[in-house]
DNA sequence: ATAGGGTTAG
C-alpha cells in the first residue's frame, strides 16, 4: 500500500498547480490522479477524489479503471465506482473486454469475462463479439462452444455478426463440423459469411469445393475474389487464378493490395511477366509501393520470371526491407547464376543489422552449390547454428549434399549424411545420386537408390538417373533391369512438359505431343533452326534419349521434347527481340540446352527457361548457369 | 464499440 501512496506522491504530475497558476479543475485533478495510476489498491484514493469534487470520471478514466482492476479481487469496487459514475457499466466492461482480446495476451480477455459472468455484470452481443475475437486468437475451440452456449441461453443466437464469429472460431480452432453446421442452419448468411467458409475450404486444400461456394454466393466482394484467386495460387493452379482475375476485371470488382501479392503470385508461377509488369503498374498507381509485403512479391516475380535486373531496382528502391526482401533477392541471385552476387548481399544484409533467418541460409547455400564453392558452403553451414542460432533444417542438409556431390566429393557427401542429425529424405539421397550421375560413380549410385527406394518407391526421378547412370556406363542390361523394376513397382514416368504464357493465355507442351494446332508450323520453324544449327557444330545428343530404339529414331525423340515445342512457338508467336520464357516441369536436358544456347545466337532473342531447379537464360549462344547445373 | 485475405525455400 504504502508502496504505491509513495510512487503517487513522488511522480511528476504535469497538471499539478504552480504556486500562480490558476485553480486547476477537478477533472484535470482526476487526470493527475489515474496519470500515475497502475494498482488497484489506490482504488481508494481515486473514489475519495470522486467524492471529494463530487465529478464523476469520463468513460476514458472509468475504462483505464477498469482495465487495471480487471482481474484483481477489486473488480467489484471498481464495479461500484463504474455504477455511481452512471455510466453504462456493460460499455466500460466490454471495452476493456476489446483491450484484452486485441493485446498480445487475450487470455485475459477470457479471464476478464469469467470475472463478469462470476460477478453477474449484464453481457450483451458487444460482449460475445469481443471475447469470441479472444477465443479466435487463442484458437480456442472449446472456449468457442461454451460462449456458443451462453450466446444461445441470453437469446442472442440470431445475430449476424456472432454468428459469423463462431463460425469463423470454429473453423480456426478446427472443428469444422461445428462450422459446418452453423453454417447450415443459419438462415441468413451475408457475404463475410461466405468469405470465412471459402477462405477456409482453401486452406484444407479444398479448393474445388471452395470454388463451388464462391459460385453459389449472392454477392462478392473483393475479398470473396481475392480468397479464391489466392486458393487457386496456393492450389497449384495459377492459371485459373489469372482467370479468375479477368472475370474479377469484368465484374468491375477493384483489386486490393491482397489482390495483388495473390496475382502477382500466380504470374511468378507461370513466368506471366506482361501481366506481372500491368499489375506493377496498376500497384503503383494506386498507391502500394510502399507496402513491403507488396514490394517482397514483386521482387519474387520479377525474380521468378528470370528479371534479376527489373528484381534488383524493385529491392533498391524499397524503403524498408524486411528479412524476406533480402532472402528473396539472395535467392533469386543464386538461380540466376549470380552466386557472388548473393554472397556480397548477405554481407550487406548483415552490415545493415536485418537478422537472417533460414530461408536467407537455404539461398546462400544454392548460391554456393550452383557455383561450386565448396569451402563457402561449408562455413555458411558451419555458421548458421554457431553465429545465428539457426538449426539446419532438412532442406540445408539437401543443399549440402548437393554442393559435396557435384563438386565430386561423393565420399565425404555419403560421409555428411550419415553424420546427419535428422533422418535423410529423398532430397537428400537424390542429391547424392544426381552427383554420382555427373562424376560417373555407380558403387555410391547403387547405395543411394537403396535408400531411395525405400524413402520415396515412387519418385520415377530416381530410377530415370540410375538407368542414365549404366546406359552412360554402356551396362545397358542393367539399365534395362531398372526400368523393368520402375514397371513391377508401378511408377511410370513424368512426361516433360514446358509452358509459356502470352498475352495471359498459358500454352502447354508436352513432350512428344503433336496435337497442337500449330504443330506443322512449329515443325517447319524447327527444320529452318537446324539446318543452322547443323552450320554452328550441333550434333543431337541422343545419350538423353533412354529408349531401346535406332539411333535415327533418337534423334527425331529429341526433336519432340518439350522446351523445344514451348521455344519454338514462343518465336513464332511473338515479336522479333522479345525474350521468350518458359517454365519447364522437370530439369533441362542436355540436348535442349546445347539447341537452346545455338537458338539464342541465330534468333538473336533472350530464352529464359526455368526448370524444376534454377534458371538458364540463354543469350547470344550462352547460358547463364555457365553450363554447371 | 462488434465478423472475413497477403510476402522469401521446399
Amino acid at each position: 500500500m504504502s508502496r504505491y501512496a509513495l510512487s503517487l506522491t513522488s511522480s511528476p504530475a504535469p497538471q499539478t498547480p504552480q504556486t500562480n497558476s490558476p485553480k486547476p479543475t477537478p477533472e484535470a485533478l482526476q487526470n493527475a490522479l489515474l496519470h500515475t495510476f497502475k494498482s488497484p489498491f489506490e482504488l481508494k484514493q481515486i473514489h475519495a477524489q470522486i467524492i471529494k469534487t463530487n465529478t464523476p470520471l469520463s468513460v476514458l478514466q472509468l475504462s483505464h479503471v477498469a482495465s487495471v482492476c480487471a482481474l484483481t479481487p477489486t473488480f467489484p469496487y471498481a464495479t461500484k465506482i463504474i455504477q455511481l459514475s452512471g455510466k453504462h457499466e456493460t460499455d466500460i466492461w466490454n471495452s476493456c473486454l476489446k483491450d484484452f482480446a486485441e493485446s498480445d495476451s487475450p487470455y485475459d480477455a477470457v479471464r476478464l469475462f469469467s470475472q463478469l459472468c462470476t460477478y453477474g455484470v449484464c453481457l450483451n452481443d458487444y460482449t460475445f463479439s469481443f471475447i469470441l475475437k479472444a477465443c479466435t486468437k487463442l484458437s480456442d475451440g472449446l472456449g468457442g462452444r461454451i460462449i456458443h452456449g451462453f450466446v444461445e441461453k441470453l437469446g442472442f443466437q440470431s445475430n449476424l455478426f456472432l454468428q459469423n464469429s463462431l463460425v469463423h472460431l470454429y473453423v480456426v480452432s478446427g472443428e469444422f463440423d461445428n462450422a459446418r453446421q452453423l453454417f447450415d442452419k443459419m438462415p441468413d448468411r451475408d457475404v463475410v459469411t461466405w468469405n470465412i467458409m471459402i477462405k477456409h475450404l482453401v486452406q484444407r486444400g479444398n479448393v474445388d469445393e471452395a470454388y463451388g461456394l464462391f459460385g453459389k454466393m449472392p454477392e462478392r466482394n473483393v475479398r470473396s475474389w481475392t480468397s479464391m484467386i489466392m486458393g487457386f495460387v496456393r492450389g497449384g493452379r495459377p492459371e485459373q487464378a489469372i482467370d479468375l482475375f479477368a472475370k474479377m476485371e469484368e465484374a468491375k470488382v477493384c483489386p486490393n493490395e491482397v489482390t495483388v501479392v495473390a496475382v502477382l503470385a500466380a504470374c511468378a508461377d507461370l513466368c506471366a511477366l506482361d501481366l506481372g509488369k500491368k499489375i506493377h503498374d496498376y500497384s503503383n498507381r494506386s498507391g502500394f509501393k510502399r507496402n513491403v509485403r507488396i514490394c517482397n512479391t514483386l521482387l519474387d516475380m520479377y525474380i521468378k520470371c528470370g528479371c534479376v535486373e527489373a528484381a534488383r531496382g524493385v529491392f533498391e528502391e524499397m524503403e524498408q526491407r524486411t528479412v524476406v526482401s533480402w532472402s528473396a533477392m539472395i535467392q533469386g541471385l543464386a538461380i540466376n547464376g549470380k552466386g557472388e552476387e548473393a554472397l556480397t548481399l548477405f554481407s550487406k544484409m548483415i552490415e545493415s543489422q536485418i537478422k537472417p533467418n533460414e530461408v536467407t541460409f537455404t539461398g546462400l547455400l544454392h548460391a554456393c552449390s550452383h557455383m561450386g564453392m565448396v569451402n563457402e558452403g561449408r562455413e555458411y553451414f558451419a555458421s548458421m547454428s554457431r553465429d545465428y542460432g539457426i538449426v539446419p533444417q532438412i532442406e540445408h542438409y539437401g543443399c549440402m549434399v548437393d554442393l559435396l556431390s557435384r563438386a565430386g566429393l561423393l565420399k565425404e557427401a555419403c560421409e555428411f549424411i550419415k553424420n546427419m542429425r535428422i533422418k535423410p529424405n529423398g532430397v537428400v539421397w537424390g542429391a547424392l545420386l544426381g552427383g554420382c550421375r555427373v562424376h560417373k560413380n555407380i558403387e555410391l549410385a547403387e547405395e543411394a537408390i537403396k535408400h531411395l527406394l525405400e524413402l520415396d518407391p515412387l519418385n520415377d526421378g530416381y530410377y530415370i538417373v540410375l538407368s542414365n547412370i549404366y546406359a552412360e556406363a554402356k551396362r545397358w542390361e542393367e539399365a534395362a533391369n531398372v526400368r523393368k523394376l520402375m514397371r513391377e513397382n508401378g511408377v511410370k514416368k513424368t512426361p516433360g512438359s514446358s509452358s509459356i504464357t502470352i498475352e495471359g493465355v498459358v500454352h502447354e507442351f508436352v513432350a512428344g505431343d503433336e496435337t497442337h494446332p500449330q504443330t506443322d508450323e512449329i515443325k517447319e520453324r524447327w527444320d529452318k533452326l537446324l539446318e543452322e544449327m547443323r552450320v554452328r557444330g550441333y550434333v543431337p545428343n541422343t545419350s538423353v534419349v533412354l529408349l531401346d530404339i535406332e539411333e535415327s529414331e533418337k534423334v527425331k525423340f529429341l526433336f519432340r521434347h518439350s522446351e523445344k515445342l514451348a521455344v519454338v512457338f514462343g518465336l513464332i508467336n511473338t515479336a522479333n527481340g522479345t525474350a521468350i520464357r518458359i517454365v519447364k516441369n522437370l530439369r533441362v536436358c542436355e540436348d535442349c540446352h546445347a539447341a537452346l544456347k545455338l537458338i539464342s545466337e541465330i534468333v538473336d532473342r533472350e530464352i529464359v527457361v526455368r526448370d524444376r531447379n534454377r534458371f538458364h537464360c540463354f543469350k547470344n549462344g550462352v547460358c547463364s548457369c555457365k553450363d554447371f547445373w
